[in-house]
DNA sequence: GCCTGATAATAAGCCGACTTATCATTGTCA
DNA sequence: TGACAATGATAAGTCGGCTTATTATCAGGC
């Protein structure tokens, strides 16, 4: 927190908040949400998978996933079958009902991703994927390896 | 959604959102979060402020800053005063209780910022900074003026 | 003076992220 | 083979965003 200008931390936070609420803006007339429309997506390209594992693709903790999971099931997109084996485990499956959301979908991020872009040149939007690419394997990797670190070290 | 990265969208989402975590797992022992945080440092900018000012400030909803200001007054860090004329408004003010918070927060915040950007060249923070920047106010003039817009035209 | 519209704060209720904890099941290995 | 650790799903409760609506108050115009 600097000057007048808020830090990198605040300011993609920012941006981030911003795009979503755009696209939600947009996709409302779809009747649902950024995370919903995110968890078909990644399941429409993994059909078979299990929550822990769709989970883990969409990085979000498993007990995030199986709320939104929850929803779909209940509106009929999605189905939850059980494993040939493994009693524990619920394998996921698009039902047919979602697949013309998904082709709604994708425009709706096209546009949404352009008009956040405008005035940004290539070069600069190229950068900006390759440094946020590197934000968050550092921070993947930082998380990961809770607290071990400088200033528990130095403390 | 391509074929196997994500978009800018969901990465900027993913690296704030790890940001965030990272942050608030090192602040925990503070006892208080990100949006605490962020709540106090403007407010410790801009003393006699009111509530709806500062939400302006922060980009958020009024009413989800009256959530954050009402756990900081429980908590004894700011204080609501009356507004000497208008008895609709109240006028915020930190309470000295929050000031040495403030001293402690800002090296959690410079090295989680250090840890993510690590590898990260001074020119591409720069543009980092700089397209970050430039795609805010983009959605800021997008989100204010709904959707009186290209699919709504062409429709 | 009074009505009407704007503004400040707040309430209610939804959503999606989190942590922590529980329960059933599975797999391992001594 | 039988105890124990690991794993998959879920519950409970918190947090900070949001939209929509309500209540007070203020300010202007007639």
């Amino acid at each position: 927190m600097n000057d007048h200008h808020p830090t990198l931390g605040f300011l993609l936070h920012e941006v981030a908040r911003l795009l979503r609420k755009r696209f939600e803006q947009r996709a409302r007339s779809l009747g649902f949400t950024r995370a919903q429309w995110q968890a078909i997506a990644y399941l429409s390209k993994n059909e078979g998978i299990h929550q822990a594992g769709l989970a883990e693709l969409l990085d979000i903790e498993p007990i995030t996933l199986v709320r939104i999971l929850d929803k779909l099931a209940e509106r009929g997109l999605i189905e939850r079958r059980q494993h040939p084996t493994d009693r524990r485990t619920w394998l996921l499956f698009l039902k047919d009902a979602a697949r013309p959301l998904i082709a709604a979908m994708q425009p709706i991020g096209e546009a949404t991703r352009a008009e956040a872009l405008d005035g940004v040149a290539e070069v600069d939007r190229d950068q900006l994927l390759q440094t946020l690419t590197r934000m968050k394997s550092n921070l993947m990797a930082a998380t990961r390896a809770p607290l071990v670190e400088k200033e528990a070290n130095y403390g």
